[in-house]
DNA sequence: TATGAATGAGCCTTCATTCAT
DNA sequence: TATGAATGAAGGCTCATTCAT
């Protein structure tokens, strides 16, 4: 393996186990067996890297969501397949998505804004399918670029609330999941009656 | 002021604007005009701050939220007056707000369980609410504690990516918020017609 | 009890198992349950406390000897049971024997000699020993209170390896202690026959 | 010379001069020009430049022992040697002789035991030559090994008391030396008529 | 591409001591 | 006699980064 990932590698792990306060550029060089000064060979200081980190999880991310809806089924199941797959990749490899909300926001500025197309693109591909269940009469939403948003934010919000381990002891987390799911695809469907 | 008031005032903002890593006891302690040392005297160590912090958020935040409510209304009121109350309060006071997610999970096992009975208090009035509205007929929801934490955790993700600057510029935020609001809320109402 | 006392007592211990460097007045002042500041109504400073620490133990250790001859046997036995007593002492007592030897001979100047008096009676009455036996034929010895001192300072070796643990876990306490008060006391005595 | 090296030997001064509590990493660096950091790069921690220390001091004294009973004459001999050049290597190089004792028993615990190998091949060469003696039948001794331990603590005695200044200013040192020595290795003569 | 040596800045914390009460 | 509040100094140590090789 190239120096180059091994080094991504290993601080994936330690952003995700220590945090990026305890994230050293010492340390990583140690678990990666090359001198500090190698990583500056190939990152020209810690932010680059972390930014490193967060391109290849935004890029892991799209790619699983891309991947997830292959054309079949109407839009409101593709929101359904969508949102399942938004969960498990969070849950599943919870290193690859907290290293997306790692970045400060004060330090966010830091940070090229083009590196963040990909995500773009994603909630692109999120408005399109909601725009389509909209036409088809699946979906009662406004604004569908806007609703991309929401929906992301909600199931963020579930992903968080689970990985910051605030979630309470008497809940069993699955139950929690599969609830949160049902209520966040419901508030987009359209109401035969509405109340 | 009381020093200590000064002191968890003033690291309030430094937490907020640099993270728990770069908020440093040095730095609290020019920022207040105090020598270092005695921040010692008014809390143990780093984390005792920090844990102060925290308690006095969870705390202000559970009294804005239960002072919201004032009897009036049905389940359904309440609830949207509580995601109301809950979302301004974290927009409004964003230091209040975000310094309840601020422990990296990893670090919670520092910090003593008793500390968050408050915030459990908290989802049992929503869970009481909720339960209110589910007699009524108003809300459709299977367990309400767990729909408590549902609620909660898709405020949290509005309110997160809002806070994280993760929003897209070309969507207003007021836009944003009243969207996602409405379909959090729609999510729990009783559909006339079941789709 | 007086609170000097309890503080002498509260920081004996503490020297004696943390060390000087770590036996601080803030920890003297929270096992004493008083504030640090008080410690300052009753001793100067640390150097003082100190110093008061160690004339107590001179002058138990000094009492101790004085005690152990009362008058009965020759010199030779008197010597033996010195020495005796010498060992008990600083093996049952190491705490009040070892501060007499804890300040550090760089610093011994800040102690005024004069608090040293007592220790000094003590080499005279070994001096005084030594003497009657040299009359007496019993013991060889050159300069009696030399002799005292070169007494002293075996016996203090002999206590020494073993306070300080460096005695080899091969062998045994009690069988190096006896061994060596019999060399000790050998190395007095007037041989016959000399070599 | 090198900086390891450098090192060392101000931490040499300083361990003797203000003792461990008060040789400060900060200081070292400063004696030695660099900085602070510096150190670090050739020793892990404090109690690891202790212990480099320690270590050669051990060296050193084992070897000016090892040679300087270069197999001339009897076991007496060899004895009074051994006696003579312990006493003149402590006295004369007093930093490395005290280093040896500097480490407070209760951190021993913290210094890996084979780092006392060395010392223990010393003692183990005191009683093969005790034993040589005891078989050609000039010392009277009961188990070498002991007995090495004994001569030992003897002339440590002497050396300590010397070495932290409790020696009295009316005796001369030469005179203290001489004479303890003596006594010293009478103690462990064979006696033509036992007493 | 890789490194060892070096550093200045900064970290949290503890200390002995003083002062006003 | 006692204290709470305060502080300057210092401690061990880690960090991101640079430079010469």
């Amino acid at each position: 393996m190239s120096l180059r990932k091994e080094i991504l590698e290993v601080s994936r792990s330690m952003l995700i186990e220590k945090g990026f306060g305890k994230m050293s550029m010492r340390k990583i060089a140690a678990a990666a067996n090359v001198s500090a000064t190698s990583i500056y060979l190939h990152f020209k200081n810690k932010d680059e890297l972390l930014l490193a980190l967060m391109e290849d999880s935004i890029a892991q991310l799209a790619e699983a969501l891309s991947n997830s809806i292959n054309g079949n089924g109407d839009a409101l199941y593709k929101l359904e397949t969508l949102a399942d797959t938004f969960l498990r990749f969070a849950l599943e490899r919870p290193q690859e998505y907290e290293i997306i909300y790692m970045v400060r926001p004060e330090e966010m500025p830091k940070f090229p804004k083009d590196k963040f197309q990909h995500i773009r693109k994603v909630y692109e591909m999120l408005a399109d399918i909601i725009e389509e269940g909209r036409q088809q009469g699946q979906l009662d939403v406004d604004d569908p670029l806007v609703s991309a948003y929401t929906l992301w934010a909600q199931l963020h919000g579930i992903v968080s609330v689970i990985l910051s381990r605030r979630l309470d002891t008497r809940i069993a987390r699955d139950k929690f999941i599969e609830q949160a799911k049902d209520q966040i695809i419901q508030g987009f469907i359209t109401q035969k009656t509405p109340v």
